[in-house]
RNA sequence: GGGUCUGUAGCUCAGCUGGUUAGAGCACCGCCUUGAUAAGGCGGGGGUCACAGGUUCGAGUCCUGUCAGACCCA
């Protein structure tokens, strides 16, 4: 027994085991960061790009749009940038010149917030400091966690839009837009968030549930034939805008019904005015229902008469407009002009006029001509003003209603409209040429033209001013004789960006008036505007301070590639500026990708993660399971929709990784002692399997190369997982063992593996190399590589091995997967009634029918012996149908090579070898293979 | 409430212009192997293709509606 051991273990001395340092288990942590490291200390971006620009190659440029400086890098961050990535690492080894300048969007509330949070009363100048170092923080935060990631951009020299070139490049786009007569002034409702005191973008806007006094207000009319006989009711959620109330809206479509109603409890009596579509909710809600007689009235004769106001002397006008549906309310809708967009636009069409006496905190003014309500906050005053009604017995009736309501993002108070005045860029002037735009480019996927077509189709004018101060100023004056009348003038702008060019806009708040007006030439008492633009401006002028500015860079852009939402945000924003600044858009290509989700896809709120201690920065995955495992989870999965995510998520794609790992380790192992260079064998010389590989390999090039240039990385993603388990581990290392371990080493049979090996191996890697950046760089490099992976390029087919020649190995291999499928389940049977243990002790009778393209392969039983993995094979040819029987073999076992033969103990000096291995044994004695030297 | 989308095994994804018993990988169960071994091989279970109608000789694939989810808007 003793003897037994130590004899096989002398016969394994004697075999070609796989053999290689290429680690199985990755420790990607530790490693990761060492081999970043060494890319970093030899500029590996740098060399990428100079490589590719001193071969001439065609340039693609991915425009980077600018994450938030604010807060960590989170998964949704993450997935946009190694999308990016994918991006830029498959075009670059596609032979594209890739330049790519990574950028941060650093002004805005957010960050404003949380330092004026932590101090008040600070000095604008002492906030923009601050608000600076914030964002600065977060910029250093995130691009080491970017970096981390593996992606490769210019980190040395982002852009920052808190950049002084930039701020003066922003500048001088908004006097772009001020020459093309699209920036204006105007006292316009806004979403005005109290809370933050400012005017809000839609985009700054999150809804959340909310419970109003929703009120029904009658409104006497006060002139034509109806004078003084019955009443209009309007229906509102917002009683504190009814002292605003300048106008009733009726629709024309409808009919409206006049009618003593009563209340069925009260018994009160009201001669009132109703749209029938809206009657029976009214009877519902309110308790009056029609009791007189039944007049119907056209809304078109009482248009331009006017209705009492229930609160003040004066009248509302009665108008007709479309925005009155039979949704909700009375068919008569309450108009505020000072206090909402509709309103505003009906006031403008029927001569209304406005009020909005509301100041920045949300406060009733004087202008709200009621006493007791100056000084008094808006959402304070429903209840007093309910109560006023009540007393000159104009309330109808009153609810509680629960809806979705608009609030501040970062103050979480309620919005409210109200009427400032703002600066505004006339969307109408160029909208046209936008939408004609938009068709120019292309959306991927296709419905994204839709999204942002429907979005610039109907979005109104463009308010840009915000009264905060973390941002780039809005360079516009107002005159020392009139304080109201601003100066907007795109010369006056150009020579602001000049003077901040250099010194940042910092200058715009730590200089006094007098020094501006001297400077621009303006006359004394001249003051500057305090506001700010919107961010979205900042952003949006990125195709003027980066794509322009940068000597490797152009407009427009190859591609953008960010979330959904930004069909509405970054998208439209840079759309509208590069119209209105060059006359076309800034992309050719805008990709978007979907939010990440939960497993159930449900939205992951940041609070309720946290909560159930669900981690959502990226950080705790690269530093738990390394980022190729990251990059590998979003090859994986359908970006275009929503994003599913979790932590299961990670340990499958854990799974995969180590699939593939421990396929290119064994294939590293297989090809240790072969020099590719001298000792590759002809194509003619390669065996049937190993035509097959190469084969299969060409497809796989083909397929990977092509779902690469369509962004398919999912594609990718899975025909290199199926190659890796099914192709190499399941099939051709499986059936190739027996050759590579046991023949002799310099066997032309183990040879012509050793070469299809190879060329997998030099083709994977390249093709794994934009996903898994580490992984790939770091086999590529136990193969003797010295240069980094990523400076190569994609294999391209053999045309050799494209498997349509003539002799291709598919069509038969193909044919014998179908003979190993119908004795695989047989030998199952077997083992598993304990007939047999492995395959090789199998005896197998196998019944095939007539098979043209088996014809040859099976003249050649060990071929065929070899390709089943079994030791001991009958076959019948010309049977009815393919049919296979297994029972135990009566072959001695080979002590090396572990196949039941027929020959073995046929050789006397060794009787306990299979032939061939007594053969390979005497041929190349133990020492001499084992001992490299 | 409106717009734009999505919905195939436990999970991540394939299923081309409608056509035989809907596929893969992972996970799960059983067996084998111990010369890829914190690996590898084989076999197996698992899907009324969200639901309900309709068009068609025939629908996961086309149409309508319902439900659920995402983003944007109100």
């Amino acid at each position: 027994m003793s003897d037994n051991k130590k004899q096989s273990n002398t016969y394994k001395d004697s075999l070609n085991l796989p053999s290689t340092d290429f680690p199985m288990r990755a420790n990607l942590v530790e490693r990761e960061p060492e081999r970043l490291q060494n890319w970093e200390k030899q500029g590996l971006y740098r060399q990428i790009i100079d490589q590719r620009r001193a071969e001439n190659a065609p340039t693609f440029l991915l425009h980077d749009g600018p994450p938030f400086a604010n807060g960590d890098v989170h998964m949704g961050t993450a997935l946009n940038k190694v999308l990016k990535d994918l991006v830029i690492k498959s075009r670059s080894m596609a032979g594209f010149h890739t330049p790519f300048i990574p950028g941060w969007d650093c002004h805005g509330l957010p960050i404003e917030f949380k330092v004026v949070q932590k101090t008040r009363g600070l000095e604008p100048a002492e906030i923009r400091r601050r608000s600076e170092e914030y964002a600065r923080k977060f910029i250093d935060i995130q691009r080491h966690s970017f970096r981390r990631l593996g992606i490769f951009a210019d980190w040395e020299n982002p852009y920052l839009t808190l950049d002084p070139g930039y701020e003066a490049d922003v500048i001088r786009t908004f006097a772009k837009l001020i020459e093309n007569d699209l920036v204006y002034c105007s006292k316009k409702p806004v979403l005005w968030s109290f809370g933050a005191q400012t005017a809000l973008a839609e985009a700054e806007v999150e809804y959340e549930d909310r419970k109003d006094p929703a009120i029904f207000v009658k409104f006497s009319i006060a002139s034509g034939d109806l004078a003084g006989q019955s009443s209009l009711v309007i229906w509102t959620t917002t009683p504190w805008t009814l002292p605003a109330n300048l106008g009733i809206a009726l629709q024309s479509r409808f009919e409206y019904l006049r009618s003593t109603f009563t209340h069925q409890e009260t018994g009160v009596s009201e001669d009132l005015i109703i749209a029938r579509p809206l009657l029976e909710s009214f009877i519902a809600k309110t308790g009056f229902s029609p009791t007189g007689e039944e007049q119907k009235i056209d809304p078109s004769d009482l248009e331009g008469e006017t209705a009492s106001h229930p609160l003040f002397d004066r009248t509302s006008k009665i108008i007709l407009a479309d925005f009155v549906t039979d949704e909700a309310g009375t068919g008569a809708v309450h108009v505020a002009p000072g206090h909402g967009s509709d309103d505003y636009i009906a006031g403008q069409q029927n001569d209304l006029g406005l009020l909005s006496p509301v100041d920045d905190l949300g406060v009733f003014t004087d202008e709200v001509g009621i006493d007791e309500l100056v000084g008094v906050h808006v959402f304070k005053s429903n209840e007093r003003i309910i109560e006023m009604l009540q007393e000159k017995g104009a309330l109808i009736a009153r609810e509680d209603y629960l809806h979705s309501y608009p609030h501040c993002w970062r103050s979480k108070t309620p919005i409210i409209f109200r009427s400032v005045e703002q600066f505004f860029v006339r969307i109408d002037k160029i909208r046209d040429k936008a939408l004609e735009e938009i068709d120019k480019v292309e959306w991927l996927p296709h419905w994204g033209r839709n999204r942002i077509h429907g979005t610039v189709e109907s979005r109104p004018d463009w308010c840009i001013s915000r009264q905060r101060t973390w941002g780039v100023p809005l360079p516009v004056f107002f005159s020392a004789e009139d304080k109201e009348k601003p100066i907007i003038d795109a010369d006056l702008a150009r020579k602001v960006a000049d003077l901040t060019e250099e010194q940042g806009t910092n200058l715009w708040f730590e200089k006094d008036d007098a020094w501006w007006a001297e400077q621009l030439g303006l006359p004394a008492g001249t003051t500057r505007c305090h506001d700010t633009l919107d961010v979205w401006i900042d952003s949006g002028s990125s195709h003027v301070a980066v794509l322009d500015k940068r000597p490797e860079l152009h407009t427009p852009a190859d591609l953008y590639l960010e979330a959904t939402d930004q069909h509405r945000g970054w998208f439209q924003s840079s759309l509208m500026l590069s119209v209105a600044y060059r006359g076309n858009a800034p992309y050719k290509t805008v990709m978007t990708h979907g939010f990440v989700v939960d497993k159930d896809r449900k939205k992951i709120s940041k609070s309720d993660a946290q909560k159930k201690g669900k981690p959502m920065d990226a950080a705790h995955f690269y530093n738990k399971y390394g980022a190729d495992i990251l990059r590998l989870w979003v090859s994986s999965v359908d970006w275009q929709n929503e994003v599913p995510f979790d932590e299961n998520l990670f340990k499958q794609t854990a799974d995969t990784y180590r699939r593939i790992r421990n396929t290119l380790r064994i294939l590293l192992g297989n090809i240790n002692d072969f020099d590719a260079e001298t000792q590759s064998v002809d194509n003619d010389e390669l065996t049937l399997i190993d035509q097959w590989i190469l084969e299969r390999l060409q497809t796989v090039i083909q397929e990977c190369c092509e779902a690469y240039e369509k962004y398919e990385f999912r594609k990718v993603f899975n025909t290199l997982n199926q190659f890796c388990a099914v192709d190499l581990s399941s099939l051709y290392i499986d059936i190739t063992k027996d050759r590579m371990y046991c023949e002799s080493s310099d066997s032309t049979k183990r040879r012509a593996t050793q070469t299809a090996m190879a060329r997998v191996f030099e083709s994977l890697t390249r093709l794994l190399a934009p996903i898994l950046v580490y992984t790939a760089d770091e086999a590529w490099e136990f193969l003797g590589h010295k240069s980094p992976i990523h400076l190569e390029r994609f294999p391209t087919p053999d045309p050799a091995f494209t498997g349509d020649s003539e002799g291709a190995a598919t069509p038969v291999v193909e044919e014998l997967l179908k003979l190993r499928a119908a004795i695989q389940q047989e030998i199952e049977n077997a083992r598993q009634n304990k007939l047999i243990g492995s395959n090789l002790e199998a005896r197998v009778s196998l019944d095939i029918p007539e098979n043209t393209i088996l014809q040859s392969v099976l003249e050649d039983q060990n071929t065929v012996k070899e390709f089943l993995i079994v030791s001991d094979l009958t076959i019948n040819r010309g049977q009815s149908e393919l049919a296979a029987s297994v029972s135990k073999t009566d072959n001695g076992k080979c002590a090396r090579c572990w196949r039941h033969e027929p020959s073995v103990g046929k050789t006397e000096s060794h009787s306990d070898l299979c032939e061939r291995c007594a053969d390979v044994v005497e041929a190349s004695p133990p020492q001499e293979v084992d001992d490299p030297a």
